[in-house]
DNA sequence: TATGAATGAGTCTTCATTCAT
DNA sequence: GATGAATGAAGACTCATTCAT
């Protein structure tokens, strides 16, 4: 009896099997940091085994090679981001108000989730030899964006929300929020910018750029 | 014969003399490209050697390590945006209007300085290992950008070509343009994008923002 | 009683008391295929066990290193071909009877016994880093193979049906034999050569040389 | 003056140029020795490096990889056997004396020439890995030789020296020699076996069992 | 000044071996 | 007995840097 309760009152001591299910995960975790903190080529596979406690050899347990394993930890930080398009949609409301959710929503994702900096920062700087990943971060993160927003503007013109002058490229909308990002990537995100006041002007001056 | 008759009426054969004044900056150019293309880490003292026509050991002669090289590297590509600064300081006319000269003067800028991207990417991706060259970049590009942006604005609204309303942040103004860059860098310059239609949505939408 | 009748009309689905008995020779056997193969450098343990169908561990389970496994390899596949000479002495007739009887004895098992080339591979590719190896197929399988030889031709010598000239080795009686195994080693069996022509060109041309 | 007159009398100091001419040899033969010694896969690239007092970095100035190094050492190794055919065509005399002359020539360079016997087992340990290696022992060596000597066999039975009875095959008559080699590499030339006695016998032997 | 042979520290990757389950 | 996760020592290969020419 007991026998596998381990230590009901600690958390530690996993089993084998427990641990071997968690590995891959640690290991991607470590290695998003180390990758975003020195890049491909300057993140050693040591430095990666170090951050979660093993040793080289268990990385290679679990990925073939320093490559392969890099191409993992994008995927497996690139999940969030995308998810917030999908969530937008279920939105109610004018073009204007889902506009702002979803301004707001990307605001508070910059401000909450680092991964997605992390795979911005990536994706900038390692873009060239992995071209897959642009790709893949093309496909599934940008282009989905731009099309729901593509898609908002243009109910909102037809519904009289907003002028329908000239084009307004959904680049331009949300163009604030990748700016911060990048700012936040080259400065460490010492926070420089008041994120919420940051918000409530974009959303000031965009509503009122795009008012009739 | 004429062998070293350096053909006084074409521009090849340089003399050694020259050849040495000349050589820094053919190994800057070549390094740029190549510390674009791979990354500091990933970019072979050989390869920016080769790219100019000589051998390793003559990099050598003019930089001291790959480090210095880097650095030098970034200083020299890093010229042209700051002077853009420079150069609207001179300008006259409403504060509309030196505002919309200075983004024509980006947008410009951006489409025929490719080392302003180069640049960019550098300071995104290898920041974190070389936090000078971020300073210096914060210091000599970024922040008097900024701050010029945030005097126009200033100086538009105290003559009530703006309103005055929220504080209107010159990160959210630039922003476009900075987004278009990381996209560029990102997509390797196909140009997915109208750079003066893009050009013309961001001043349309920005003056409509901004007025009162 | 019955105990080892599992399913009397199949014969799969061993116990395990079975299973483990047959472990070292299943292992031992495709240990020889891979070492033939790939040398002891290059053969992975893994892949040992992976020609039995079983896991690493289950070999350190019988074999405590890879080295001893190897020797205990060689000493599992080295079998036959001694017993060749022992069975030879049984042998009734005159010398040249009793000479040709040997010879293709060993035509038999070199066409019949892949492991007998195995072993000589084995044997000169590994036999820098194993001497004892080397001793032991010296002391087990040549020397008693060349003392039988030698001791036919004084016997046959000395009955008058072989000419007594100058010394003849065994080695050179034996020799056709070797080279055709290096050979079948060499080009992997890709068989060059009717081994029966052999055989038979071998002692019609040995047993002109060697009668008076 | 005497500036570049390196110590008449010494024959060290060697500039670099003359340096660099003789790395690859010293190379070659230093991985001959280290490759014979220990198979493919058992030797270390940096072994060899030691043996020729450079350092591994030096190893791959000269070859790209140690599959490159491990080719390139067989084909400078394999030169010698070959021209031991092509000196022969020019010999004159019977069927039998150039026979005579090729075995004790055979003989010869079993003795003086350890680069064949370290080729031979080379190609027998490591053919596996490397199928080129044999086709090329086979094109340029084996091959050549067994058709010369075909060809001396049939010349003799035309002129009435041979008996012309059953199939002479060639590999019959230089068996001798590739068994002593292939005992030699396995005993590590320990002579077992006297090489003169051995070549008297062998052509004793044979002539006898040819003769009509 | 320019060269490029040589170096050796550093990194990826493999694999024999161990041991908790 | 069997497993396979984990280890860590070892080896191939790279590349910044030096220095004799």
């Amino acid at each position: 009896m007991f026998k596998n309760c381990k230590s009901p009152f600690g958390k530690k001591k996993l089993t084998r099997a427990e641990q071997k299910q968690l590995r891959p995960g640690q290991i991607l975790d470590a290695a998003l940091i180390e990758f975003v903190k020195n890049g491909y080529a300057a993140t050693r596979v040591e430095d990666i085994a170090d951050h979660v406690g093993v040793t080289k050899g268990t990385v290679y347990v679990y990925f073939e090679t320093k490559e392969v394993l890099f191409e993992a930890t994008i995927r497996h930080a690139s999940t969030s981001f995308a998810d917030l398009v999908t969530n937008a949609k279920d939105d109610q409301g004018t073009a204007c108000e889902r506009l702002k959710s979803l301004l707001h929503a990307m605001y508070e994702s910059l401000f909450n989730e680092p991964r997605n900096r992390d795979v911005l920062k990536l994706v900038i700087a390692e873009g060239e030899k992995f071209p897959d990943i642009v790709a893949r971060h093309d496909q599934e993160v940008i282009k989905p964006l731009i099309d729901y927003i593509e898609n908002l503007v243009e109910t909102g013109v037809a519904a009289g929300e907003f002028r329908m002058s000239s084009v307004v490229l959904p680049e331009l909308i949300i163009s604030p929020l990748m700016t911060q990002a990048v700012l936040q990537i080259m400065f460490s995100d010492e926070n420089r910018c008041d994120l919420r006041q940051l918000c409530d002007a974009h959303i000031d001056l965009l509503m009122n750029g795009l008012k009739t």
